[in-house]
Order: C-alpha cells, then sequence, then structure tokens
DNA sequence: CCAACATAGGTGATGCGTCAACTATTCCGC
DNA sequence: GCGGAATAGTTGACGCATCACCTATGTTGG
C-alpha cells in the first residue's frame, strides 16, 4: 500500500509483505470486480447491481411486496437510501406503492409487471457473470474457504 | 439470492445452494467491510478511504508529486473520477496544483503539509483496523487462499 | 384522555462515481 | 509550418450513499 513501514516507533503492527500484497490484491478485485459486475448488468439490462438487489429481495416475498423497512432490513441498508432507491424505481415504474391499511404510516412496496420482467430479463446473464468470474475461477478448496474468510471477516466486523 | 432455479430451460447454469450461501457471504462481507473500514476512518481522521488512497499514492512517489494522469493509473480510476476528487481534495487544502513546463496542457498533483499530516495521523489506526477485521480473523492457510483467490478473479476480470 | 415517546418513512444537502462532451495543448505527416 | 489526430485534463448532468433532520402516525403510562 506503502511505506506503511515508516513509523516503526508506533505501536500499531505494521503489516508484512505478504499480508501487504494480500490487501493489495483484495481490495484490486473487490473494486474490479464490482465494477465489472456492474457495467455487464447494466449493459445488459438497464438494472444497477442495487436495482437488482431491491428486485430480488421483493420477489423473495411470498406476495412480491414488502415494507419499507422490512425490505431494508434484509438487504441491510439504511432506510433513507432505500428510500431515495425506492423513489428513483418507481419514476422508472420498476416498483409502485400501496396503502398499508393497519398502519397508518406505513406503505407496501410493490413490485410491477415492468418490475418482474426486469428482473426476469436480467438474472440468468448476471448469474451467469458471476459464475464466469468468480466460481469457474475457483477449484473446490478455495471456494470453501472464500466461504470462511467471508463469515470470519463478517463475525469481527458485526461484532466490534 | 433467491429462487434462481427458477429458470430451469435456459441455458445458465444455476449457482447450486453452496455457491449461493458463499456469494451471499462475500457479497455482504465485502459491503459491510467496506463501510466499516470507511465509518472508523473518517472518524479518526476525517478521510475517506478515497481520500486515503489518493494520498497514499502521492507520498509512493519520490518527490510527493504526480501527472494527473499518472495518479489515476496507479490507482486505477478513471481520469474523470480522479479529477472531481482533486478538485474537492484541493478545497480541503489536502493537496496542491503546480504548473508542468514541459507540457502546457498537464499540471503536477502535490502533497501539502497538511495533506502529509493527515496522511501520517491516518495511517497507523487504519493498518490497524485493517489488522483486526481481516487478518487477526483469518489463519494462515485462509489467507493464503484469499491472495489465490484474489488473483484469479482479478485474472478473469482483467482478460475478459 | 393525553402528553411523552417511539416508529415508519421521507427530504435536502453534500460527497462520490460515471458518462459524454468539452477545451487546450502537443504530435505527426505532409 | 500547418492541419488533423492524439493526449491531458476539466466540466456538467445524473445516479447513488450518508447524514441530519422532519412529519405523521401509533403506543403507552399516568
Amino acid at each position: 500500500m506503502r511505506q506503511l513501514f515508516r513509523y516503526t516507533g508506533s505501536v500499531t503492527r505494521w503489516l508484512d509483505e505478504r499480508e501487504q500484497t494480500t490487501w493489495r490484491s483484495y481490495l484490486r478485485m473487490q473494486s474490479r470486480l464490482h465494477a465489472e459486475l456492474h457495467r455487464r448488468l447494466q449493459a445488459e439490462s438497464g438494472l444497477s447491481l442495487a436495482d437488482f438487489d431491491v428486485l430480488v429481495a421483493l420477489t423473495d416475498r411470498p406476495d412480491e411486496r414488502a415494507r419499507v423497512l422490512e425490505l431494508a432490513t434484509s438487504l441491510d441498508w439504511e432506510k433513507s437510501r432505500l428510500s431515495h432507491h425506492l423513489a428513483r424505481m418507481q419514476k422508472r415504474g420498476l416498483i409502485g406503492r400501496e396503502e398499508c391499511d393497519d398502519d397508518g404510516r406505513g406503505n407496501y412496496v410493490v413490485l410491477t409487471a415492468d418490475g418482474r420482467a426486469a428482473i426476469d430479463a436480467a438474472a440468468p446473464g448476471h448469474v451467469e457473470t458471476v459464475r464466469e468470474l468468480v466460481f469457474d475461477a475457483l477449484p473446490a478448496d478455495d471456494l470453501a474457504a472464500l466461504g470462511r474468510i467471508a463469515e470470519a471477516v463478517l463475525t469481527r466486523v458485526d461484532r466490534p
């Protein structure tokens, strides 16, 4: 990452050469992978990765509808982010809103026919991209390691 | 990710249960990790991860100066993104500009004293966070796997 | 009942990232 | 040298993410 070894007097434990190489590779991979997934999805379907996630979360629901905060929880998004995003998606006709009878504050977010068509059209290509860029590139044991790594890091991040 | 198995007639090879679990874990990990690294860096130093990367790239240079497109290349950023970001960083006094004698179109980006102070103050805490959230969480063989995985995926993404 | 509080959700400002278009210089072939 | 292509860098528009704050409705203890 750079001459991080300059601060040798600090209490910080610096990264050694291998750690530094690994970290740089990870950062570069995640940035390039995200960009490429986004680019292809956008080009093939006009959806962003965020759109895709919202639509997937909606189709996961029994009635293809959900309260805004339910959706925010299952996406692990801030409600404000979701609110802004839903407004844009609604303008594009991908989702709609319905009154919530038992809670006057609430809203249901519903999948529109256009929204369903969009996710149905986008999903196969996106899955194929993920397979091509990730799963086809990894032997079984590295795949298993990836799962372990993700869970281990998540445990650290989620319990600070 | 959802009922991706619906499209069984398609040519797409779907993800099996283990692949799907792994993929979801990865997505969640990368999103939470990035958010947490950003949050802590921001709280402790007022720098964003992007600011950090730019400042690190600059301190990597012999004279702590670089042409804009050089910087863009080493960061692997689009020149437009960098241009916008440099404008914001300049407004905050983290970097400055200098005329380029041998190329009238060009600019040198230079690290200011404030910029150097900021990166010096931010780096130890950031490295410590990375160590705590990632390296301390992983046994040596998973760390090695992470390096292999990142390189394997990068090869796929970079050669389409 | 009603005041205090909690909850559902939206809004506006600001920073960030991408795209397409633009300006200004330099390079290169004639 | 000069006209067109290439290069360095910026700009504006727009989508996206976060933050702080706001409104409206529901809930609850006295």
